[in-house]
DNA sequence: TATGGCTGACCGACCGGTCGGTCATAATAA
DNA sequence: TTATTATGACCGACCGGTCGGTCAGCCATA
């Protein structure tokens, strides 16, 4: 299946080539020509690396998926307690995305977004129908633990874990869109906190907060 | 600007026509022809009623803007109190993205995202026209006054109104989309109690509930 | 001279948008 | 009433531009 890239350098460098053109004018709109142009390289080149369009777009969705993943099982690793961690990574997924809307380019979210968008349509892989949804539940199950220590240590109220990473995980999701499309009418810091008011003292068994 | 539509019920048929074949082929691989073949016309006649692809497409979301603005108003209006009303809010946005997934058919919720997706592309990349962030803003703007009703009434924390808001639209939001991907892994009933149980109660000063 | 990584001109499928023509109906004339 | 003409909604073959993918050859190296 996987044709042999043999130089692994000019591999990533077309990748974080495609996560630029595709960022800038979309999956379906992205052109080689472009990601050849970006990457330095010629057109036919890319194929030495890539059999389609659809393999690089793969291969991206891989490089998304790891770096996520990378990020949230180091927070999970930490020896805190759930609540202090929760609030971590509430914080983590806010400021990460921040920093890419900040640093100018084009950022993450909307690339990540539009490759979920793409992979469920199914008009990639005939086959692959499940490898989304799958890989996302896979990032779930990751937090999962952490739901179940804080429930058994009385912390959390003793709610279904797998539903409620569900919902805090989504509402998550939803609101890094959310401000990654109004990012200009919203103070960072106060939703930071109004989020953690919200959706951390949600799932916690008894609140001591300030009113 | 407006071309003029002669015949109402066609302009309605092509839009309708035009959901049906983004939702199931992406708006951007959407092709006119089909288009044309789904409302039953040929392809000229698209083009009597619409200027460009583009124009379909915003005519598209307009529709939809209007159809979820309206049901949102319907239930803001009602005579209940505001604890009541958000509980209310919840079930509805979970239900009717529900039945929409149920009944068979290309769901709304996926073309919905991506029209959002497409039209911020622009709005970043393109000459600014900031019709979609504005346009979703006039969406929260609907909620502030309920919630500044319930933290008047001491029922809700005093958070700040404004970003408050957008967390809970936000994150309802991103529920939707990830129940829209897990569909079949996630009860909905245990899913919309949960919902209830972090969020509203996270909006809630004091809790009085189960467990 | 041989190898093979690399290249971009080129190919052909695809698709948004156009335009000359058709035809059902309406308006007018006989 | 019937014949003739005018209207414009409708159509789909076609055009021109676009872009994923190919391939014949270039060139650096051994």
């Amino acid at each position: 299946m996987t044709p042999l890239p043999k130089d692994e350098a000019k591999h990533r460098r077309i990748i974080q080539a495609a996560i630029q053109v595709f960022a800038e004018e979309g999956v379906s709109n992205g052109k080689i020509a472009n990601i050849a142009k970006a990457a330095g390289i010629g057109k036919g080149t890319i194929y030495e690396y890539f059999r389609s369009k659809t393999e690089i777009f793969l291969a991206v969705f891989e490089y998304y998926f790891n770096k996520l993943l990378k990020g949230y099982e180091q927070l999970i690793r930490e020896d805190l307690d759930p609540t202090r961690k929760i609030e971590k990574i509430l914080d983590y997924t806010f400021d990460s995305l921040d920093e890419q809307l900040s640093n100018g380019s084009s950022p993450d979210w909307l690339i990540f977004l539009e490759i979920f968008l793409q992979g469920y349509r199914n008009e990639i892989l005939g086959d692959g129908e499940l490898l989304f949804s799958d890989t996302l539940r896979k990032m779930y199950t990751l937090f999962e633990p952490l739901l179940e220590e804080g429930i058994t240590a009385g912390v959390f109220k003793s709610l279904e874990t797998e539903h409620a990473i569900f919902i805090l995980f989504a509402a998550l999701d939803g609101i890094g869109l959310h401000y990654f499309i109004n990012r200009n009418h919203y103070q960072k810091e106060l939703l930071k906190t109004t989020i953690k008011e919200i959706i951390l003292h949600g799932l916690l068994k008894t609140d001591s907060r300030k009113v």
